[in-house]
DNA sequence: CCTAACTTGTGAGCCAGACTAACGACCCCA
DNA sequence: TGGGGTCGTTAGTCTGGCTCACAAGTTAGG
């Protein structure tokens, strides 16, 4: 059979829990008036009484106590629906990114991002583990690779370009003006990134004649670098901030261009099905335009 | 925070279940507009899409299903309260009556009083012992007593009368002219109706030479003066039925009153919080009309 | 006892919110 | 490729629930 309207139950509930029509009149934001008629009618569609008057109280009858209860707990019910639905749309935007991205490119832009972008609750998760977009309560992440992942939207933010960095007064010690002279001075070595991939594409195919340090961490193997300790093969993205501070140069930047293209890019990643995609959405339309020459 | 406003989370709800604007709509009785304006506004105010497309179906969203989800127990919740003051105040009207008063008053009138109150569901509970009305589901109770109950509303539909009654042949065999000339034919008496309130009031102060049977139920008492076995003192709620059809007749009614006004009345007797309120007072105003005449 | 400040009851009239209608776009299936 | 289904969106209508205003009853204090 037809429920009732809705806001003759609340009205109901607000007044069996203040025992006055007025006190819930004032807490729905209505007069009294509007109450007693509410109640009113929906005793005579139940076709009884739900409060007997008190002197100045209104003490609601078993009947009228009863349903009060159940529209109580119906309430109940909705707010924590709708709380959670908010929280899931409304709760913070966690932004999952390396390490190495996060402080070589990511953070000298957080700034101009918080200006511009009107997103007030944004958490940057640095992290070297690729996080889970479904299960690790990340909703954007900053992925390095090829851009295909399964189940997640992709926008393609740079194509990343590789060059030879090390700190200046290495430069200084080292005389180098072509790609084949590095072969004689120490190379620091990313685990997923060989020195090969460079050479080759630059027309050396020897090997270096020094085993340099490996790292499996960029931030780390470019911090080396930029204490003298050898040359280090850079992705463009990560070493901007180094390179601009100073603390890396780029051996032969003025000779020739001494970059190749890898296939590899940055990506922005999320999920079309998260809560919160309008605010991604925004996030990401920024980026792409920070971003916007270093895709061709 | 405020909640959003109930027929929207309704179309929510439906919608979710359906998988499907359309047939939400047709389940509501609107057209499929209104259900996607509902949930277009929904989506505005949480901030997040709720149903995505799925080529001619529209599927939840993860968010969708659980807020919509809450909502389906809310409103389970509140059609269980509701239904359940529906049934407190519209299910069946229960009237307790001794088996006498049913049997010897009652059912003569049953069929004009369905004719003439609109009153769907009325059962009628015959029993001898005094139903409790706040716990044995019990509407309305017809007493008779002093007319003085803690908690309960009394309406006296009449007051008892007393007199000696037996079958037409007993009084044939048995030629009984004035109360004195009971004390010689086998008295039948009722365990809470002794003969001497009678006698005294007719000014006979011997005791009887008989002693008749004695009878805890009324009703009992006055099939057996029926059946010509002795005299018992009826009350007239209960005698007048068998007095109309000839199976009982009064000795000397012709001759002279033969009754006595006692102080018991029988009564009408409800409880002022019962959800079913407006349907008692309207059975008592009938059942006050019909006994108008006997409360003098 | 009177008054002031409460309370609820009730009816007239107004307004915002929810609806319908109607059109367009897309999807699916025969 | 067309027909029957879906949803999106707008403009315009209508009605349920409101406010307002007044009446009447209750309480508490001087």
């Amino acid at each position: 059979m037809r429920l009732p309207p809705f806001l003759t139950l609340t009205a109901l509930e607000a007044a069996a829990r203040h025992r006055s029509y007025s006190r819930a009149a004032r807490e729905l934001f209505v007069t009294h008036g509007a109450v007693s008629q509410q109640i009113r009618k929906l005793e005579d569609e139940l076709g009884t009484k739900l409060f007997v008057r008190q002197g100045n109280a209104m003490v609601p009858t078993a009947t009228g106590q009863r349903l009060a209860g159940h529209v109580t707990d119906a309430l109940a019910t909705l707010r924590a629906g709708v709380d959670e639905a908010r929280l899931a749309a409304n709760g913070p935007l966690v932004i999952s990114s390396s390490a190495a991205f996060a402080r070589g490119w990511l953070v000298t832009r957080l700034e101009r991002l918080a200006r511009e972008v009107d997103e007030p609750d944004l958490i940057l998760r640095a992290e070297d583990r690729v996080a889970d977009l479904t299960t690790d309560g990340v909703d954007i992440a900053l992925r390095f690779g090829l851009g295909a992942w399964p189940g997640v939207e992709v926008a393609t933010l740079m194509i990343e370009r590789l060059f030879p960095v090390c700190s200046p007064d290495f430069l200084v010690r080292h005389p180098i003006r072509e790609p084949r002279d590095l072969l004689d001075v120490p190379l620091l070595r990313h685990v997923g990134l060989p020195w090969s991939m460079w050479l080759t594409a630059m027309g050396v195919d020897e090997v270096p004649r020094q085993q340099g340090l490996g790292f499996e961490d960029t931030a780390l193997m470019l911090d080396t670098a930029a204490h003298g300790v050898g040359v280090a093969l850079a992705r463009s993205g990560l070493a901007e901030r180094d390179l601009r501070e100073g603390r890396l140069v780029r051996p032969f930047a003025d000779t020739m261009g001494g970059e190749v293209a890898v296939e590899t890019g940055n990506h922005f990643v999320w999920r079309a099905d998260s809560p919160k995609l309008a605010r991604i959405l925004k996030l990401r339309d920024w980026f792409l335009a920070e971003t916007a020459g270093l895709r061709g």
